[in-house]
DNA sequence: ATGACGTCATAAGCTGGCCTTATGAGCAGC
DNA sequence: GCTGCTCATAAGGCCAGCTTATGACGTCAT
């Protein structure tokens, strides 16, 4: 958040203009985007539709009546100006682009689920069955899909989180604030057990533009140690990993860009700014979508160490052993 | 969706005190995730008030009245019982837990971002500027990032689409009703030139809990070729290429499941109906977030090519090589 | 100190979207 | 032809979210 505030910023100027409701909205409406997109309520109906290939029965099972469905339905297909289901006396097919939307809309909804399964343990009480405490890194990427998986195993299981720092997460177990906790570093914190749940790669990523991108073999570590890179700011925990890894190698040249947060990060990444260094976490989908390329190098692993951990002593048992299953690596590499 | 919705309630009862409603939507309305995850609307004011760090700033910019914007963030901390933002007169900054919803809130608007280039191009005139034709997987996996990035190079260039198989595709492009086409597969279709653009891997897939999870070495090709597995139905691309690759290793055992789209087998295989065999590009969270685990096996790379092409001797131009540029693999492995 | 400008909160009123119920029409199978 | 499924249309109600108008609080410059 803050910090990639500049290449930002063009575009919204105009609309302030000015002036009453018509104005007020400006021109350019749907430059936001929940006006193009359908609400979250019509995404779920549209995927109970492709599942039971019927208008009635997808309402039945979202809780409204049919013509509530159908209504919803057509109108989000005039609002996306594309048909999306055949309907027939003896029921309704998906589209060829109806099947497709469902599939970018199935991933709203992943997304929203995860949010959920976050926020409601965020929420938790703390006479939650499982309190859990968890790095930022880990409670951002990892912890929503863990819940997701743990409630569909589990589903009375009420969860509650606390996110902070490897100190804050000591603190909490050792307090019996928490039943489990997660860290990701390079030792376990004193008083505490544990066992590697995940290994966090930090890797070398560039816009498909940079140059790097291209390369055919992989970067020298002199190389990668000498040119200016967009990082997390000294002190973070991904800068620390790199830091240590290129202690012998000289160290790493002056930054390019020093930002606060991992998203102003890969922000500054994506558009151009120059190479950077990020969780793989952090940027699965950018991979996938060659939104960033991962630049290999020679010889160095930045690998990180993301654990469960638990009082000494203390292992865990009911709710905390279910979630650590879920977690729990595999053993080989 | 489904499975849960016992272990909350306690909160928003009072939300909706009235007494026909509560009967008209049954007595499980929280089981839809609408109801407990902030609409998309919230979602962008929120992203807005994280980077701006002033309420009255991001209702500018979302193009609301700082009322609106104050009223809504408060209702969105009631509906998910956490404070997001601590508000001062000089400004309003997120709390901790703020930081941490607004996270997973970028990743809902972010797929909700695809969503729109998607579905946007696919309503797309044929007047458009460029003209796309693809595989489905391509359409659904990669083809909303790279219309993304192009918007945001080129933000007058519209596009549209059209998805569909190969024969389809070179269909489109030959009767000159495309400008540039994406295929997957082993060949080029007559007619067409192409360059690689990107590979598909199929990969081995199980739940963790599967035991192929826990496995210290990769997994030997004869052993995989004598597992059932969860499959797509024969004909489709992806059994094809695996058919193909484990022909003289005695072809593949009879299948555990045979399922009719991607999804379907993903949604098997995170379930633990057993293995699964899937594009790198359909599992991409499922890893990191380790829904799923991949598991290696020796001695094969099941490699399918991802292509764009166009009529043999018409190389892109104008907006088309603009999107291609933006697609182009790079040359080492 | 005092006013100007920034922040956010509260109150009252409007409106549009989405829901409901009630009804009708098309197609399949006994 | 009846029964059961499908979907569509029409009329009416309610609530969420918006607007404008106002007030209170804090900071900074005069």
């Amino acid at each position: 958040m803050s910090s990639n505030g500049e290449h930002r910023g063009e575009w919204h100027e105009e609309q302030q203009a000015g002036g009453r409701r018509a104005e007020a909205y400006g021109s350019d409406v749907r430059a936001q985007l929940h006006h193009r997109v359908p609400d979250l309520g019509a995404l779920e109906l549209l995927l109970a539709v492709a599942r039971h290939g019927s208008l009635g029965a997808a309402a039945r099972e979202v809780g409204i009546t049919q013509p509530a469905a159908s209504s919803r339905i057509r109108s989000m297909e005039r609002q996306l100006g594309v048909a999306l289901v055949d309907r027939s006396p003896r029921g309704s097919r998906l589209t060829d682009a109806g099947a497709l939307v469902t599939d970018w809309a199935r991933r709203i909804v992943e997304a929203a689920e995860a949010f959920d399964a976050g926020a409601q343990a965020l929420r938790g009480r703390r006479d939650s069955r499982l309190r859990v405490a968890a790095s930022m890194t880990i409670a951002e990427y990892l912890l929503p899909g863990w819940l997701i998986a743990l409630r569909a195993e589990r589903p009375d299981t009420a969860v509650s989180l606390q996110a902070g720092n490897s100190a804050v997460v000591a603190e909490r177990l050792l307090a019996n604030e928490a039943d489990m906790g997660f860290v990701e570093g390079l030792a376990v914190p004193d008083g505490l057990d544990g066992v590697v749940v995940a290994h966090d790669r930090l890797m070398i990523v560039a816009a498909p533009s940079h140059p790097w991108a291209r390369r055919r073999g992989p970067l020298g570590l002199a190389e990668l140690a000498a040119t200016p890179l967009v990082l997390r700011e000294r002190g973070s925990g991904t800068r620390q990993v790199l830091d240590a890894a290129l202690a012998d190698h000289g160290g790493l040249a002056r930054p390019l860009l020093e930002l606060a947060s991992t998203t102003a990060v890969k922000a500054a990444a994506v558009s151009g700014a120059g190479p950077a260094v990020l969780s793989e976490l952090a940027i699965a989908e950018e991979l996938a979508s060659r939104r960033l390329v991962a630049i290999p190098v020679e010889g160095v692993e930045l690998r990180r160490d993301l654990r469960a951990v638990w009082p000494t002593g203390h292992r865990p048992t009911g709710p905390a052993r279910d979630l650590l299953s879920l977690t729990r690596a595999r053993p080989a590499g």
